[in-house]
DNA sequence: AAAAACATGGAACATTTGTTTGCATTCTTC
DNA sequence: GAAGAATGCAAACAAATGTTCCATGTTTTT
C-alpha cells in the first residue's frame, strides 16, 4: 500500500550516508538528497521505516538514525602469539579493528596476529589474524591460545587442545611437529578460544 | 603540557558511545559523562583532540565527531563461488559486511563463500568468505575468481591464475587435482583479484 | 460519486546542540 | 612573587534539527 520503493531509497541514502561521513544524516539531509519538498514527509518515512523494523532511532537526539542488522564489534589487536609476551594487557592493544557481528559474536573478543607454521594444516598461516574469545577453559579438539611455562619456551601459542590421560595436550596442526605436552601442567592458562580469522593477501 | 589522560578519556568515551550508540555522543553528553561542568571545556577538548588528529568533526553540524583511524568499508556478500551461477548482478546480495579498511582496502570488493577443497593448499578452506576486488585482469600467479563457458562445467571458481604458452590456466591449490586449461580461452573472464578472507569456526 | 484513508507539503514551534565570550582560578615562568 | 599563559566554568546566543499541526491533493474504498 505504501511505495516502498521510497522507503528503500531512504534507506539507502541513510545508509551511504553514513558510510561516507560517519554518522547519520539529519531529517533535512534526506529531504535534500531524496527531493522531498517537507521535513514532515521525511519524519514519516524515517519512523515507518522504524516501525517496520529497518532503523532504530532515539527520540529527539539529532541525528541519531541507525540502520539495524548491520551491527559491528569493536576488536582490539593485541599482539603476536608466540612472541614470547603475555598477551593480556590492554598496554599492547596495537588498535581497533571493526568486525562484522554477524561473523564474529560474542563478548570479549580480541585479535592476535599469528607466527609460525604451526597450525598451518587447520588453515591457520603466518601472518593471519585470528579472532579470540577470551575464556580460561576450552572443550577436547578446539582450537585455543595458550599460555605455559616451560624451561624451553615461554608465552603464548596457538595450538588445537586436548585432554588425554588427564594431561592437557596441545596438538599443532603441522605435520612435521609433535604434541606439546607442558611438563608444568599446572602452568597451562587459556586464554581463549579461537572463533574466526581474517587474512588479507599482500 | 596538556592533561593529555583528560583528553584521552574523551576519545574513550567517544569511541564507546559510538560503539553502544551507532551514533556519535553531542557535546552535552561528553560532558555528563566526563563530569565537565561547562560545555565550553568539553568542546575544547574536542577540538584539541582534532587539532591533534585523533578526529574529525564537521562544524555546525550536530553530532558529527568521527575518532580518526578505525574506517570500514561496507562490502556486499554476492553468493557462493563454484554453484554455477553468474555472480555479478546486485540481485545475488545476500547482505553487507562491514569490513575494517585497514585491512581490505580498495574500491569494489565484494564477499563470496567459497565451495569445495580446490584450494586448500592455499589456506581458503570449505565456507570461507573471500574478499574479492573487483577486476577485469590479473597477473601471474595471483588469486583470482574466474569464469569461464565449458561443456562440462560453467559458473564462477576460485583457483590461482597462470598465463602459460599464451593461454590462461587455473591452477587449483589441491595436489589431488589438475590444472585447467579451458578449452574455450576466449570465453575465461575475471572477475577479480582475491585479496583476503574471512573465517569463523562453528 | 461520496466518503474515507493516505501521501505530501508548508509552516511554525520546541529542543537539542554547537559556538562564543568573558571571568575566575590555577599553573608556569621569570 | 608578579606577569602571563593555560585551564575550566557559567551563561548566553545562534544555529541545527526534531516534531507537530493542518491544509491540500491523491488514491482507495464503499
Amino acid at each position: 500500500m505504501i511505495k516502498q520503493d521510497r522507503l528503500m531509497d531512504v534507506l539507502d541514502y541513510i545508509r551511504r550516508y553514513n558510510d561516507e561521513n560517519g554518522f547519520p544524516p539529519s531529517v533535512r539531509d534526506v529531504c535534500a538528497a531524496l527531493d522531498i519538498k517537507s521535513t514532515a514527509t521525511a519524519y514519516d518515512y524515517i519512523n515507518r521505516l522504524r516501525e517496520q523494523g529497518y532503523l532504530n532511532k532515539a527520540e529527539k537526539k539529532n541525528r541519531s538514525v541507525v540502520v539495524r542488522g548491520n551491527s559491528s564489534v569493536r576488536v582490539p589487536l593485541l599482539g603476536v602469539v608466540n612472541a614470547g609476551q603475555p598477551i593480556l594487557a590492554v598496554e599492547n592493544n596495537e588498535g581497533y579493528y571493526t568486525l562484522p557481528e554477524a561473523e564474529f559474536k560474542g563478548d570479549d573478543l580480541f585479535l592476535l596476529r599469528v607466527h609460525g607454521e604451526s597450525m598451518i594444516d587447520a588453515g591457520i598461516f603466518d601472518g593471519d589474524k585470528i579472532i579470540v574469545k577470551r575464556q580460561p577453559t576450552a572443550e577436547n579438539g578446539e582450537i585455543v591460545v595458550a599460555m605455559f611455562d616451560d624451561g624451553t619456551m615461554d608465552g603464548a601459542t596457538v595450538k588445537r587442545f586436548y585432554k588425554k590421560d588427564g594431561k592437557v595436550v596441545l596438538h599443532p596442526e603441522n605435520t612435521s611437529m609433535d604434541d606439546i605436552v607442558p611438563q608444568n601442567q599446572e602452568s597451562v592458562r587459556i586464554l581463549g578460544k579461537v572463533i574466526g580469522l581474517m587474512r588479507s593477501f599482500r
